[in-house]
DNA sequence: CACAAAGTACGAAATTTTTCGTTGACAACC
DNA sequence: GGTTGTCAACGAAAAATTTCGTACTTTGTG
């Protein structure tokens, strides 16, 4: 029932991302999915959801036997969320240095350099 | 005296912060510098900085009666794990959806962007 | 030499986050 | 209708993180 979007904690964000992943989905779907990566007990899950639910980063179906959850905010206005905090909290603010480290990090394919390189255009209209 | 490189907690990761900015500095320099931002007290810094030697991510100089404190991996190093780590948990690894967040979330100056492009040539040397 | 000021060390409380055991409800099956 | 399986609810333990009080040391000052 917070009205706030609060930061999810790390348990959280992996459970969003199952979410993200399978769409709106039991407790039981995603725990066995979960599963698949880290050992993790049914109702440590549960809990979870649940929490979630009551912090208002899910929602819940009840009407069935097995509630089905779904996310609450859009995938991503939840991860321009993180990123905008990351780049402030590790970044001083700065998008330049963050991208910067994204594409050292990490090899990107040609098609993802293309793609960027489209969004820049977008951004500033390509114009130099 | 860990050998790996932890992620830095979140307090952790203010406190880098500060140091990133001011340099080798003392307890009492970055408690005054982290002040400035919030309430909290001397030695909750103190202790903290403490755990971070502890962990390997600041190395101590205590020659001085005040001991001086700087972070051990380069800045960026730092950085581009926090990057990276994010990426996995929450854009699925892929570089491009985190860049594209990034550009999103906060309006880049043309100077960066222009930085930006000329950080994709490097990479793909610009070659289409 | 007191005494005050500024520092470190350290234990432990407080808080937040994660984990799971237990209980009771409901359903499915024989 | 008893037994077995699945589920939600919930409290509370466990673990991780953050906070700070207290004690002790060193340094400077009268």
């Amino acid at each position: 029932m917070s009205p706030q979007n609060p930061r999810p904690t790390e348990s959280e964000l992996e459970i969003l991302s199952v979410l993200w992943e399978l769409g709106p989905a039991t407790v039981r779907q995603v725990h066995t999915e979960l599963s698949k990566q880290r050992d993790v007990g049914y109702t440590t899950v549960l809990k979870l959801m649940q929490i979630m639910t009551d912090k208002g980063l899910l929602k819940r179906d009840e009407s069935q036997r097995s509630h089905i959850y779904q996310v609450k905010q859009k995938q991503t206005s939840t991860q321009r969320q993180l990123v905008k905090d990351l780049m402030i909290r590790a970044f001083g603010g700065s998008t330049e240095k963050l991208v910067m480290q994204a594409l050292a990090s990490k090899k990107a394919k040609p098609e993802e350099i293309a793609e960027i390189r489209r969004m820049l255009d977008e951004i500033d209209g390509g114009k130099e």
